[in-house]
DNA sequence: AGTACATTTGCACTTCCATTGCGTTTTATA
DNA sequence: TATAAAACGCAATGGAAGTGCAAATGTACT
């Protein structure tokens, strides 16, 4: 884990210890599988992006891993989205936020084709992975490859 | 103008040069309407803008007008947004872009909520003021304030 | 296990665009 | 033309993205 690496040892219950142990193991599983190397940051940091549920920054993740370095946490991020294992977010905001992907997503096709939605109340970034871009018509000699579509306004959580 | 102001003097054909200060005049009336300060660097912006056809960036003005200030460009470009005369276009890029708004957009109501297209391969946003974003349905509790649709692909220039 | 090689990580910079503070100049207007 | 308000020029700051390089770690092979 490099040169910052602390180690915590923490005595958890059998059946609890079981339960963490076989989540990592999900991970790093899942993550050979995308053709990326497990090693302890990157479990962790999917691990973190797994359980938040909505799109983070890279200062985000910085914030919850304040021991790691930046550039580590920056080129982790990069490199799950050359392997298609998260996708990036243009909110809006001028700053780049990252989700993980739908199942199915691969290296060629990210198909994260859905609205990502910023409220502009608790800056919080969603993706709406329900609710797809719907299809869009141009003119004659342009074609597509991708888009991106945003709503800003206020979410559910701040919905008064 | 500022103390970076070069004048030039410069002879044209009679009705050439009444053409000129037609126009002249005409962004002139533009921009006081708009309760905008008709001053001259304005009207030099005001004039690359409409006849640039697609969204320009900071940048882009800067190199056009090189004996300007960045910071005078900047904040002009800032008043003429607040004041509903240009929309901000967030392309993608991460470099704001800036287009001429289209008649009838007030400073509450910026009605930009057209699509726009980036070309990934002569990097050049266009506002496709004829192609609005479709309706969007959102979760409840949800509310959309504003909304940003950008296409990435190959414009018809590019098209080969 | 031990060595050689490839990948990952940490640190220190650099770059690029957006933005602000402040003093000076220009413009509107009384 | 005096005066206040707005615009402008200059210098500096801030924040995020990205890079080069050396140290550390992981992988594979003998």
């Amino acid at each position: 884990m490099g040169q910052k690496t602390d180690i915590h040892i923490i005595y958890y219950k059998e059946s609890i210890l079981k339960d963490i142990v076989q989540k990592m193991i999900k991970i790093e599983e899942f993550l050979s599988e995308k053709k990326v190397r497990p090693t302890a940051m990157r479990q962790l940091i999917y691990k973190f992006m797994a359980q938040k549920q909505v799109a983070v920054a890279l200062t985000d993740i910085e914030k919850a891993f304040a021991k790691a370095e930046r550039t580590t946490l920056y080129r982790t991020i990069k490199t799950f989205e050359d392997k298609g294992i998260v996708h990036q977010i243009d909110d809006g905001t001028g700053i780049s936020k990252y989700a993980l992907c739908e199942d199915g997503c691969t290296v060629e096709d990210h198909h994260d084709l859905h609205l990502h939605f910023h409220c502009s109340n608790c800056d919080e970034t969603t993706c709406l992975t329900e609710y797809k871009i719907p299809q869009i018509s141009l003119p004659s000699g342009y074609s597509a490859h991708d888009m991106n579509l945003v709503v800003r306004g206020t979410c559910d959580k701040c919905d008064s």
